[in-house]
DNA sequence: GTATTGTGTAAGCGTGTACTTACGTTACCC
DNA sequence: GGGTAACGTAAGTACACGCTTACACAATAC
């Protein structure tokens, strides 16, 4: 019998360092052999974790994902008194915005979208981050109907627009730290406590 | 004597095509052959009009800009009653948001920052059109103080936000062509008016 | 006409890149 | 200990890409 696999666990170890990668230059410069040299291993090794560069990068997307999610979660069980959870996402994000590269990954998916993968993984985590924002949104408003949920749902889109912006600005050097803070926490506040019609 | 030169003639020419190359496929997908073959002529042609790949870039984001801001100046001239220069901005771009592929270039762009000169030219175009919407805030409002130039550009993001996540919905398809306008005009009215502080 | 120089065609060059193959070594289970 | 398959190393392949070169042709000014 021979020793046991460990390719899911390489894979778990890897992730974080291929996503980084990802994030750090873009789909097309992050070349295999650029992986695999800040993995620390050869290139045949990535691809017996993954089938080819777009499962790296498939990968990292939802790592990313997972990473942020979970990170929110934690976030919104630790339950302060006096700020909604809405409220207190907004602090985060406003703090400690971009740090996980979440942005930077989905530019450079964005031009790689007609690849169905791509297209289809990108899709996937834009739309529960987004419906993760409706859902704390409505829950802030305490409006449940018909008319509250699409509102909540439009002022999402708008919140995750603050939050891609404060990147876009940050990576040209455009908006500073504190210009950032003051456009997700400001806005963000009053985007969630007014009603967009 | 020679020919007259008319190099710059064929680069008026062909940068629009070479825009909508770049829009479409992202940076490093279009390459020198496919800009060529769009273009209709062979590759040293294109390398007699600008010193390399980098530079037809960059011309592809100047044409972007110009093209938009011309459009949108014609549109403020146009004095309809009734709406300022700042809502009929909007109402426009709810409609026609996104035709001229500006956000793609900008994501395209955005993967390629490293890059002191495809950086450069990003900046400057994203801060114009920044400070140009910014200007239409602050007219709008009527408020010339400093705290209301500096809240005009706060909101002058977010709305720039706005136009970023709509062209992302839709490229993934998660806001179809209702809800981008109910988001562009309607969240942006909304940003618009009230003072986000 | 002719000299001069812009314009178009075609081929190719060096490099980078995604991905593969071949093979030796190691750790595990019986 | 031995069979087995995971693991690691190194080299290589086929192709695409940015960019260049060589050269024939065309149009203009004299």
């Amino acid at each position: 019998m021979p020793r046991p696999d460990q390719t899911s666990e390489k894979r778990e170890q890897l992730v974080p360092i291929v996503a980084r990668a990802f994030a750090e230059l873009g789909y097309r410069r992050t070349t295999t052999a650029e992986l695999a040299r800040r993995c620390e291993v050869r290139e045949n090794i990535l691809y017996r974790l993954w089938p080819d560069k777009k499962a790296m990068f498939v990968a990292a997307i939802e790592y990313v994902y997972q990473v942020s999610t979970q990170l929110w979660q934690k976030l919104l069980q630790s339950d302060e008194p006096g700020a909604s959870s809405a409220e207190r996402l907004l602090d985060y994000e406003a703090k400690h915005h971009g740090e996980l590269g979440l942005h930077r990954l989905i530019f450079a998916g964005l031009s790689e979208t007609d690849d169905p993968v791509i297209h289809d993984a990108l899709q996937a985590m834009y739309g529960r981050f987004h419906r993760f924002i409706a859902r704390q949104i409505a829950d802030h408003r305490d409006d449940t109907s018909a008319a509250g949920r699409k509102d909540a749902e439009v002022t999402a889109w708008a919140i995750v627009g603050l939050g891609t912006v404060a990147a876009i600005g940050r990576e040209l050097g455009l908006i500073k730290a504190t210009g950032r803070k003051r456009l997700v926490a400001d806005v963000g506040k009053f985007l969630l406590e007014g009603k967009a019609r």
